[in-house]
DNA sequence: CGCATCATTCAAAGCGCTTTGGAAAATAGC
DNA sequence: GCTATTTTCCAAAGCGCTTTGAATGATGCG
């Protein structure tokens, strides 16, 4: 069933059909009644492709995810992430349009969605400090909206982010507050702008404290539980091992727990953890009391809140930046304690 | 730039040069060497939506998920899977169309995408028994691929599946040979299709054997780390408690080991663990000697094949089903050991 | 009543591509 | 040398929608 059909069924113009069923205010509302029925009953829906070719306009977000050749963990906040913008797509009558391609690739691809208009506006993914892709989709003119921030970019750019530095500047003061002052950190890589970010908060926080950073107690990469684990039982085998942990995502502390675990130690009195908590549905921190201290922000809400700013931008045709930056919870779970007496 | 001008700028008309592009015999050696040339020159790339309002192909895959209502774990496999296979649609220059929709409007969706053929084909997502979008594809004409299978469904189809049955049989029957005589299993939601096999391949092991099954020993439910806990604590406090579990899920099983640490328990020599691991690229399953004895099948290799096979069948237009059983890889890890003595 | 105004409707062009049905040029066959 | 093919190219129609520009009928008002 096309407008055609539908049209020639009514015995009215396709011009005034596809008004009615878009909502001109034109069209007189005993017809538009009678178009929209007629297009309920006989399941009448637009090609969106024949749609997006008159327009212009093609009623799809792009998320490109490029498939680095070098580390090739795929990140498990993307599930989570997704099937959150993806609701908002549908609600607002958007497609999702997914790019899975090599890194080298991703320029070209942004190239593509701009040169024919598959795609309304991206959702830029784990963005690096003075990350290309910014300058590529100003220059292309295609709205977009970043996933966290790229430092070092002075340019402006909407973006939704969570206040990482300040995060774990708070995350580090609760530490030191319950008397801890050898503090390690177990990062992300730190070509990734939030693990920088956060690397920033704890070194400011000890700073601030007259605790001076130990270099062997800050590792920086992939962010698996294996690293997590494989990280912490060598610092626990150091002589003087720290006390607590910061760590950036609750797989690697579940590696982190294993191997206090396993190091004889108990987590919460002996050692401590703090972790970034990114809610992911799959992985809740604990039922009742969470399992671990954690700076906690759910990854589907700002999932959630790209989407909505981006769908808003299209729709005011309007790209002045625009930004949220989320503070994260510190929630309070078994994972910490007061420091032991030495 | 498009057709009509890159036609203008060369001084041939477009039919040629759309023939020359997409390489059809009837076009003259020397003047499809020069469209290319051009084509790549002036960085020409056929408007897919165009090109697909021409054709009626869309030259794009939809996957659908569908977003209950009722439990709103989003499938961490998600991830891996996805990647995988959207890789291989890129390298196949298709597009991949994602949509998040409530499960009550899953359906529609499809029956939308079969109208005004936004995609070529569909991947399912976990199966249910006898799940009622097989029959519905089927009759929309729409090619798809199962990820997975639906039991009780008798019509024939494609899909690529993991051998569920057989390798909990194998797990279940590893942990007997090791003298394991109370054996717990921590499955998934038995409404998935790949829970229920995995039941069936257990109880099977266990009855071929004389071992009785106790339902109190046999968990089904959401695929969380502390659902793994929860089922795993309740079990290890009863008088007589399990001496292994086998779980569905590396991330369960996470839950299993802080349970069976919190109880004073070793795992490996004190309780046996094994799992299923769908080698997720972020929960590597250990490095050197597995952590945990798993069942292993990579949900990238899956994802892969799926996408494969789909292109396949759309590039083959013939939709005679057609089916790829993987089998496991049972792995032997630190999590297993005999049967400790009564 | 006659003309301007407004509310509705429509025919047709156009979005960028493919494809049909010829036509022109080149080659072959005798 | 002339017709029959084959090779190579093209104009135009069509995919399903939106949108422009114009037409129609109804209404208002002096």
């Amino acid at each position: 069933m096309n407008l055609k059909e539908l049209s020639a069924l009514l015995g009215i113009s396709q011009t005034t059909v596809s008004r009615a069923l878009n909502d001109f205010p034109e069209v007189n509302e005993a017809t538009r009644k009678r178009v929209k029925a007629a297009a309920i009953a006989h399941n009448y829906r637009a090609n969106p492709r024949a749609k997006g070719l008159a327009t212009g306009r093609s009623m799809a977000i792009g998320h490109v995810i490029p498939i680095s050749t070098k580390h090739e963990i795929v990140n498990p906040i993307f599930a989570d992430f997704i099937a959150a913008a993806g609701e908002v797509y549908s609600r607002n009558a958007h497609d999702m349009l997914l790019s899975v391609v090599a890194d080298v690739d991703e320029e070209r691809t942004y190239r593509d969605h701009a040169a024919n208009a598959s795609v309304d506006g991206v959702i830029v993914h784990g963005p690096k400090p003075n990350d290309s892709r910014i300058k590529l989709l100003k220059n292309l003119g295609l709205p977009f909206v970043v996933h966290g921030r790229a430092s070092d970019d002075d340019t402006d750019y909407s973006w939704v982010d969570i206040n990482n530095r300040r995060s774990f500047e708070r995350a580090t003061n609760f530490l030191l507050d319950l008397g801890h002052q050898r503090i390690a950190l177990i990062n992300g890589l730190e070509f990734m702008d939030f693990a920088k970010r956060r690397k920033d908060g704890f070194l400011d926080a000890l700073g601030n404290r007259g605790v001076s950073a130990r270099p062997e107690w800050m590792i920086s990469n992939e962010m698996t539980e294996n690293v997590g684990y494989q990280s912490a039982i060598a610092m626990l085998a150091q002589p003087t091992a720290p006390t607590a942990f910061i760590v950036s995502s609750m797989i690697m502390a579940i590696g982190v727990r294993r191997a206090i675990g396993e190091a004889g130690k108990k987590m919460g009195s002996d050692i401590s953890v703090i972790i970034h908590d990114d809610a992911l549905s799959y992985l809740p921190n604990g039922a009742g009391i969470p399992m671990f201290t954690a700076t906690k922000s759910s990854v589907q809400h700002a999932g959630q809140l790209c989407a909505q700013m981006l769908l808003d931008i299209i729709a005011a045709n309007d790209t002045t930046p625009r930004h949220i930056l989320l503070e994260t919870e510190l929630t309070v779970g078994e994972s910490t304690g007061p420091a032991p007496k030495c």
